[in-house]
DNA sequence: CGGCGCAATCTTGTATACAAACGGGCGAGG
DNA sequence: CCTCGCCCGTTTGTATACAAGATTGCGCCG
């Protein structure tokens, strides 16, 4: 509707390859700090400078991407700091969605929330982090919907989309997955009951823990992206950066 | 930080040409559904395709301009549906902003916020809806930067940006501006006391209503945009296209 | 007389060519 | 030996040329 700008077109070489870099980023072949030099995407993807200017600037206005002036595109590095205020937010408008899910949802959706959580059970026993975060993420982006406001689901969606190259570690945590499971079969427990300040409170809490466990994993590895996402390695020669990015893909 | 995108950058075209079809959106010279031709833009401009192309797909992902496929770019027609739905998201913003500035902001920005309260009583008497508005706008931006969260500070003024075509007319309801003015004094009375529910709930209250009365004045003219932005005006000719444009800057 | 299909034209999407600016490396001077 | 400044290579920003899709208007057929 509208954050996506030009998301309908089908066939337009800019949103295949700003969607080939997207899933690239948020599933992290390329890592923040990697340099998106524009010559070498558009070798990369078979075409021209501009469809390759236009995914970078798309992706540029998501933030998944930093643009310098005349510096070239960055994938985005988010400082710890920054990822914090992005938590903040973040926890609150998941609270939202939740609080609204609990008014609005369908017995119907009230039903595929609850088959949803069950289908998380199994990647636990297994450790399947990747398992279960992708299942994770569909729970999630369950209650946004739930939310039956298209406009907050989506704008919900767009921050989990930016920090998600971040969030994806923090679930190898021994514990954390089911730790997170039980708060979603909380979650989703009030949201049935129809209890909105308690299915808020709870999703709020639930996404803030993350953020707290996020920060402490930082602390303890010692400070990953930096504070201003400085020291983003040199490109030295473009060969070289190029074939780095290749092989990332 | 991030969703500007390339904003640093002082002296490319694209962003001169990006800054100014924002304004005149904003303003609303340039009304929503009015359409963009790229050309038109250029020649107007003085400037190619292409930094016109790029300030348009950066304002398509702001969201105040809406690109279809291949038929070019409208000023975003937002449908009375869709307004509805971002207000209930900007409300909770706001409201989080207030609680945020009630807990962090320094004794300095109180003061400051209340000097900004106390600039937009003159603008009262004179019913200068339009210096009011503009006083109004710097008193909710001071909050959000009293949230000390630069990250939602931005997400909330992205938000506000967008609604703003359709919120200007509201504020000549008669009355409202006096009790637009009472809200805030209370939203002041409360950060200042840091007193964060109140300020939160208070916030929240008052953009709702600005929601509810702004949908009172569609439906008593009847619905303006359309609920889905259709019926955009038919273009014609390009020549008429661009000569309304430039008309109407 | 109305509906359908074709074709011309305009507009967008993509590619390429050109210009300007940033960064790094080298050399000269202190 | 270190530092400052210039020069050159690389990269981005802009302009223009080319291709392809869409819309509109006209003509033809029913």
């Amino acid at each position: 509707m509208a954050e996506n700008g030009t998301q309908r077109g089908r066939q337009r070489l800019a949103d295949r390859v700003r969607l080939e870099l997207e899933r690239e980023i948020v599933v992290g072949d390329l890592a923040p700090g990697v340099r998106l030099d524009e010559v070498g995407l558009a070798e990369r993807y078979a075409v021209s400078r501009t469809p390759v200017r236009e995914a970078l600037m798309q992706l540029a206005a998501s933030g998944l991407v930093e643009m310098r002036p005349r510096q070239g595109a960055l994938v985005a590095a988010i400082g710890t700091f920054q990822l914090a205020e992005m938590f903040e937010v973040m926890s609150e408008l998941e609270a939202l969605c939740a609080r609204l899910a609990a008014r609005r949802m369908t017995p119907r959706e009230r039903d595929g929330l609850a088959a949803l959580h069950a289908a998380c059970a199994p990647y636990l026993d297994g450790a399947d982090a990747d398992g279960y975060y992708d299942m994770n993420l569909r729970f999630h982006e369950a209650i946004y919907a739930g939310s039956h406001n298209v406009f907050l689901e989506q704008e919900t969606r767009k921050i989990r989309r930016r920090v998600s190259p971040y969030r994806r570690i923090q679930l190898h945590r021994p514990g954390r997955l089911a730790d997170s499971h039980a708060e979603h079969g909380q979650v989703v427990a009030a949201i049935r009951a129809g209890d909105q300040e308690r299915a808020a409170q709870l999703l709020r809490d639930h996404v803030a823990v993350q953020s707290g466990t996020f920060v402490d994993f930082l602390s303890s590895v010692g400070r990953l992206p930096g504070h201003e996402s400085d020291a983003p390695q040199r490109p030295a020669a473009r060969a070289a950066t190029q074939r780095r990015a290749a092989t990332q893909g």
